[in-house]
DNA sequence: AGCACGCCGACT
DNA sequence: GTCGGCGTGCTC
């Protein structure tokens, strides 16, 4: 300690609290000189205790006086870059979070959740007197002989244990306390298969008994792949059990060996090399365009606009393989939904190892792996969901947002950013290219590009010339008023048999899983609600429950009315089941595969499921928002929406955004093939804009219609806007404490702006806390006025002392022309 | 967020 | 008298 010359650190210490979200200073002692720099992770003396924190600065001389020294530096290579610092001070301002937060968001989870820290029996403890100990210590001490050990945390929860007792019983050598890593292990056990005689094995199928038809479908395999393949591979390819496998090693057909090897999720696949495609005059321009900032090296946004199928996939590669050549790197986002094997395969072929792949379905140890490829720059080009957007490139050439208007690149949880906006940023940051694509671009997205901040390139063309597929509404009142009160139009029922008996597919879209969407007694009225979340339970069929799909709540359905107890207790509405349900009475033998979350929790389910659709193992794919994107099935020649207006009416201002969103979306998945695709649409509010201008194929007409609306309502991009979203376990407090808020805002918002609510959040209780909703709007383009609203947003949190109360905010409508550059962070 | 410090009630 | 409850305030 001490106050000499020598190099200072400023560090974010990882509190996430209020009171400590600034830099503190630290010296850092001469033998670490080399070591520590902006982005080092470090362990740093905290008041009494030690932490970790992120080097954001280094200077000569210090604010303070007494300063304490960096204990540890924690890798080799600091895992953030200075480029990620300054956007993590950018992001703390913008989305009014937590330095410390923004920064934890950009960095693999085992760096960040770095050591668990663990309570043990000491192995003397068991010889020892335990007479003297206070009564608490002694239930740790049985608790602990039983578990063998437990979470520090959870080792606090015994009452009367607290920090110092713990500390205590560990030099008397009662217990160990241990800060156990996490699993950063990069090797990993893999078992691969193949054929002992691949010569064999047709001889080997026909010896099989008639009933082992899972055996012969895997020597099938191999007879027309004689490789070996790594286990898991084999078992979520063909969907046979681990069992089946085992088998036919046992017989001598197979033989399997297990390796050692470094993890690599797709170091045993095999890739086809791809070249590049001829693209066409349409395809060719979009490409130009990018690569044009690109070459130039200076920072260029772009809408990519591309109805569905018209190849705008080709055009990322084409451009990624321009900026590899420069030396520089590409970023892609897709949305996690799409990032299919098929999707990642399509990278991996044309560039080979040079690819990371971040997507939620790796192991923390995989992630990390991936992570470090960039970040020791193994490979040019990270594709990943809504965080690989912080990949620790150096040199970014380009970055390309696929699907850009996918609403899961804002994340929920704080930083509540947007992907789009710290896409934006890093590229001015860096001097490249920002790609936007889509085939139906945010609103906001689209009135930006107008205002000319992108460059905004149309594909009106699919390629090989393929028509749109015909679109169709149904006006379900109309189908009532006939005397049809099935969820099936007749018209659909008609396309549906006639699609079929010609020994194509269909696709059936509904957004709502479950039987029924709603439980009502006849007698009273009154329909079942979840007891933690004020939301209709959903009926489920299968195991004749009722779920809420907001908190997981389960129970069986009831038998009565619980106010009533009627026995008059009945479902109603439509969801995935009931619909399943419904085409099995209809369609006697007709092969439906269900596709919603009840279907596919299981691990490599949702991969399973379609497999066996696109190898035509079924007629008809039945399913929620999952199935709306990126699926591509040859057969697939019928679409049908089975209730359009579904997400019609939610209280939100992008509803009518959503569903034209959903409905291009789906209806690109019809006739992408030879066979030309017909898409039926059911809804009763067939006259409503987002509807008529989907089925013209009409976007322009969409944008300009609901440009008009927002406007009309001061709704983004037209005015900017910040969610406050307030919640309380007691409603009563909830109440008072919004009301003061409410006061408070009016009294010091600045001038132009102004306050809504507080009213009930759209869902007014969820798990147990009452939620309250305040809306503040400010004029566009008033950046001004934004910062002043920060400000006052963060003097009210530093107002609030319950401790039970939270608080959260979101942006939206952020302005985009604004040079993120001249503001925030110094 | 932790953790120490400090100030009041009920126990040997 | 002291053990232990949790309000208050600080962390380079």
């Amino acid at each position: 300690m001490g106050t000499d010359a020598g190099l200072i650190a400023e560090v974010i210490v990882d509190v996430p609290a209020k009171a400590t979200d600034r830099p503190y200073d630290y010296r850092i002692p001469t033998e670490l000189f080399t070591e520590v720099q902006i982005g080092s992770r470090v362990k740093v003396p905290f008041g009494p205790q030690k932490r970790i924190g992120y080097v954001v600065n280094i200077k000569e001389r210090p604010a303070a006086g007494r300063l304490k020294s960096i204990q540890e530096v924690m890798d080799f290579a600091p895992p953030l870059t200075p480029e990620l610092v300054q956007l993590g001070f950018f992001m703390a301002n913008e989305y009014l979070c937590r330095t410390i937060t923004a920064l934890q968001s950009m960095i693999p989870a085992v760096l960040k959740g770095t050591y668990q820290k663990i309570v043990r029996l000491h192995p003397e403890a068991g010889r020892k007197e335990e007479t003297l100990l206070s009564l608490s210590a002694k239930s740790l001490l049985v608790h602990l002989r039983e578990q063998g050990e437990c979470a520090w945390e959870d080792a606090l929860r015994f009452a009367g244990v607290d920090a110092s007792l713990l500390r205590q019983l560990s030099e008397e050598k009662w217990v160990v306390l241990e800060e156990r890593v996490g699993d950063r292990v990069t090797k990993q056990k893999v078992i691969f298969v193949r054929p002992k005689k691949p010569e064999e094995l047709a001889n080997a199928a026909a010896s099989l008994s008639a009933r082992a038809v899972r055996q012969k479908e895997v020597l099938r395999f191999f007879e027309k792949r004689p490789r070996e393949i790594a286990l898991p591979d084999l078992l979520s390819e063909l969907g046979v059990a681990r069992s089946t496998v085992k088998t036919l090693v046992e017989a001598g057909f197979l033989e399997w060996e297990e390796r050692e090897l470094y993890r690599d999720p797709f170091a045993h696949r095999q890739f086809e090399r791809t070249a590049p495609l001829p693209l066409t005059p349409e395809q060719y321009q979009a490409f130009a365009s990018i690569v044009a900032p690109i070459r130039e090296r200076c920072f260029r946004s772009i809408l990519l606009h591309g109805v569905t199928g018209s190849g705008k996939t080709e055009i990322y590669l084409q451009a990624i393989a321009e900026v590899m050549q420069q030396g520089r790197e590409a970023i892609v986002l897709v949305p996690e939904i799409s990032l299919t094997p098929q999707m990642v395969d399509r990278f991996k072929s044309r560039f080979g190892d040079l690819v990371a792949v971040l997507h939620s379905g790796l192991s923390g140890g995989e992630r990390y792996d991936e992570w470090r490829k960039i970040r020791l720059g193994k490979v040019k080009v990270a594709i990943g969901a809504r965080s690989a957007i912080f990949a620790p490139f150096q040199n970014v050439g380009l970055i390309i947002i696929d699907e850009e208007h996918e609403s899961s690149y804002k994340q929920e949880e704080n930083p509540k950013y947007h992907a789009r906006d710290v896409a934006l940023w890093r590229a001015q940051h860096h001097g490249a290219a920002l790609v936007l694509g889509s085939a139906t671009p945010a609103v906001e997205t689209v009135v930006s590009a107008q205002q000319g901040w992108h460059e905004w390139v149309q594909l009106k063309e699919r390629v090989k010339g393929r028509p749109f597929p015909q679109m169709e509404i149904v006006d379900m009142r109309e189908e009532l008023r006939k005397g049809n009160r099935t969820m099936f139009s007749e018209r659909l029922k008609e396309e549906l048999l006639s699609c079929v008996n010609r020994g194509e597919q269909a696709v059936l879209f509904l957004n709502r899983r479950g039987f029924s969407t709603f439980v009502m007694c006849r007698e009273c009225g009154e329909a079942l609600v979840c007891p933690h979340c004020d939301i209709s339970l959903t009926y489920h069929q299968t195991n004749r429950t009722v779920r809420c799909h907001y908190c997981g709540f389960a129970q069986r359905m009831p038998g009565a009315c619980p106010h009533c107890q009627s026995k008059h207790i009945r479902h109603f509405g439509t969801g995935t089941q009931r619909v399943e349900e419904e085409l099995a009475r209809r369609f006697p033998g007709l092969r439906v595969i269900r596709m919603d979350v009840d279907t596919t929790s299981r691990k490599g389910a949702h991969e399973r499921l379609l497999n066996a659709f696109g190898s035509g193992k079924a007629d008809v794919l039945l399913g929620t928002q999952m199935i709306a994107k990126g699926l591509d099935f040859p057969q697939v020649t019928l679409v049908g929406v089975i209730a359009a207006d579904s997400m019609l009416h939610l209280p939100d201002f992008r509803a009518a955004e959503r569903t034209f969103q959903l409905l291009t979306q789906v209806s690109g998945r019809a006739g992408r093939h030879e066979k030309p695709g017909r898409v039926i649409i059911q809804t009763y509010s067939a006259d409503h804009y987002s509807i008529e201008r989907a089925v013209e194929h009409d976007s322009d007409g969409f944008y300009r219609q609901e440009s008009i609306i927002r406007k009309q309502h001061g709704y983004p991009p037209f005015y900017g806007l910040f969610t406050l979203l307030l919640s309380h376990p007691d409603r009563v407090s909830l109440m008072r404490q919004g009301q003061e808020m409410a006061r408070f805002l009016g009294k010091n918002l600045p001038k132009r702006t102004r306050l809504l609510g507080p009213v009930p959040a759209p869902i007014p209780r969820l798990k147990d806390r009452y939620r309250l909703q305040m809306l503040i709007k400010y004029p566009p383009l008033d950046e001004v006025t934004a910062e002043k609203c920060k400000i006052c947003l963060r003097e009210l949190e530093m107002r609030i002392d319950d401790g039970d109360l939270r608080f959260s905010i979101d942006r939206d409508g952020i302005v985009w022309e604004r040079s993120f550059h001249e503001n925030g962070h110094s």
